[in-house]
DNA sequence: AAAAAGTTTCAGAAATAATTGAAAGTTTGA
DNA sequence: TCAAACTTTCAATTATTTCTGAAACTTTTT
């Protein structure tokens, strides 16, 4: 396989990836794109190897420093931007899981434990209700919990995490 | 807040965690509605409660079963078919998380592995790419191998992982 | 200060995904 | 066997998401 093919595939399959996971397609096809470009590429670079329209390419890197996995950098010299990937696999990971617990989880969580204090009698509608959404409350918590502890965890994630589940 | 009200909310809210993690929002709020009915519901209650048409309902049942999270039952001198969710809900995570695995990680990897024996000499970009996918990959069987070990968990899933991570 | 070089925004267009509804298919039981 | 009751399928429609391209805006240079 030459590089080129390799690189294509990669891109293709972290675009899918992505989308199959809730994540932009063209978003995820940026991100691979430099994650395995070695040095920072303009916007330029991006809509062209990517054949995507300025907009395009403009707010899915904004988007992508949002999420903190691409930085902007500024080359001595040249006036328009360059962009690099964080290329660090593990805090891209720590990156991304941070921000979707955030965005994602916290909010149905916070719901979650509302619904879960619903007051009422006995009913049989009720009764389920509640043993329904005080199970996934709880599933969520464990989940959240164990998320946020990679979120913040430093190489030794996997022994942190043992720790913490010791408790 | 009233059962009906928090009810709606609970559906509402399990779609759209459903449609961000890239599942079909319908199917979501059937399966939703199915967790907490206390008993099993016909096609046409669902139908009626989400306002779907039979198509629909019939595609995303068909759907949740093949997930192996919902199962239709045979109601004695019943004519038509009622569905039931699996209460279960580490057992439905499990199993989500199955799923997931063997029809979109699975194959990625699959895909990086092989992208990851590109042969070459020691060109930059040659260099940055394999860097990049061997680390990628290293971190995904990490993950792949601790949602392994979850989806085939019972219990006790928590000290399993904890045991395998002491390897 | 104004032109040049670059960046951002956003309304409309295009692409993709989900849904309907009606026709075709199945199963049951008289 | 056939008609009633129910289920499945799928082409066409509708809804949603993503993308484009041009105009507006910002910064830098002369």
């Amino acid at each position: 396989m030459k590089l080129t093919e390799a690189k294509n595939k990669f891109i293709q399959a972290w675009g899918t990836l992505g989308s199959e996971w809730g994540i932009n397609r063209t978003m995820a096809q940026i991100h691979a794109l430099l994650l395995i470009s070695p040095e920072a590429l303009s916007a330029e670079d991006i809509m062209e190897q990517l054949s995507i329209s300025r907009g395009n390419a403009n707010m899915n890197l904004r988007s992508l420093m949002d999420w903190g996995i691409v930085y902007k950098e500024l080359v001595q010299g040249e006036r328009r931007e360059f962009f690099v990937a964080e290329k660090d696999i593990l805090k891209v990971a720590r990156q991304i899981t941070k921000e979707r617990r955030k965005r994602e989880l916290e909010p149905v969580l916070k719901l979650f434990t509302e619904l879960n204090e619903l007051e009422g009698g006995s009913k049989t509608e009720i009764d389920e209700f509640k043993k329904v959404t005080s199970d996934i409350k709880d599933l969520t918590l464990r989940v959240d919990d164990l998320l946020e502890k990679f979120s913040k965890s430093d190489e030794n994630w996997f022994y942190k995490i043992l720790v913490q589940m010791m408790k």
